[in-house]
DNA sequence: CACACTATGGTTAGCTT
DNA sequence: TAAGCTAACCATAGTGT
């Protein structure tokens, strides 16, 4: 069990295990949550979040970071980059966390429901839902790689800390 | 199971097999988590995080507070408080971390050790380390709420996120 | 390679002390 | 009130397809 691959997979299944016992705190309580993963060896970064989490992630995310190049056009481009990264973040990552939340609301909603006090209601609109979400995410994945690319294009390695609040996972994470 | 009693106990119980399970992949994985748990109605906020959480931390907690009072001397204080707060804040939250991780290594370790590859020493170390963060934690936690009531005092209900990055469970939260 | 399956062991809601 | 117990439930490592 010991090679890459495995704990790879490994990884993915436990992210997932702690995401679902996330989302279960979060019904059950009432209680606000955000989690952030970093994948081993920085493949990637993942978040959890619920409810309302603009507030916490914008705090969390962009801002106060060094800017290693005083050059006055650099920065505009830092700027204007780390603006549209940082708003697609902070809406993957709602994406994400809704997503995950629909996810697992579709999968143990049924069984949630059978020990909880009957307020919550089930209705088809959860799947579709479900996919619209997916969809958009998925829009908006591609689009933060564009903004990533054209950034990283003008303005290379200037920016040191590009994808620590990235809630995207590199594509070729696993190849 | 439906008082508020039996729900502050479903919390804390689940909680802990939130960090725990956060802990797991931390340690099997070598991944870094950070989490950070509101309780239901604000009663206290918990966190978790491993390792170097400081950067992260740092950018989390306090920065970019909105300043609602203008004056001179206010400001002052609420920098000072700020920074005392923030400053214990970090060191809390590092602790609990690390407790968290050394409280579940001891519990886990021999759990883990059976699956794991034979990476892991044990050392009597441990149960020492744990009962001295445990003592240090308490005492950071005294001393904050000490500069957070100081700080109250002087400058009464100028600051309303005064709580929102403290990783300190209020005293009174059950009584 | 990404799913689905399953035996095994871990987690927990309700209860007891 | 908080800390332990246990039956029932759940997560997951390994495996199969």
């Amino acid at each position: 069990m010991k090679n890459a691959r495995n704990l790879q997979v490994m990884f993915s299944k436990r992210r997932a295990g702690l995401f679902k016992k996330a989302s279960e705190l979060c019904t059950l309580c009432g209680s606000e949550i955000v989690i952030v993963v970093f994948s081993p060896g920085d493949k990637g970064v993942f978040s959890f979040g619920h409810p309302s989490i603009n507030t916490l992630v914008e705090r969390f995310l962009g801002k106060n970071l060094p800017q290693p190049n005083k050059d006055v056009h650099n920065q505009q481009i830092v700027a204007l980059r780390e603006a549209s990264i940082c708003e697609l973040n902070i809406k993957i990552m709602n994406l994400e966390g809704v997503l995950q939340m629909e996810k697992n609301r579709g999968e143990s909603l049924r069984e949630i429901r059978k020990r909880a006090n009957g307020l919550w209601w089930e209705s088809p609109m959860e799947e579709l839902n479900l996919f619209k979400l997916q969809d958009l995410k998925n829009a908006l994945e591609i689009l933060n790689q564009k903004v990533e690319k054209e950034a990283q294009m003008v303005n290379n390695n200037a920016f040191p800390f590009q994808t620590l609040g990235s809630a995207w996972t590199p594509p070729n994470c696993s190849s």
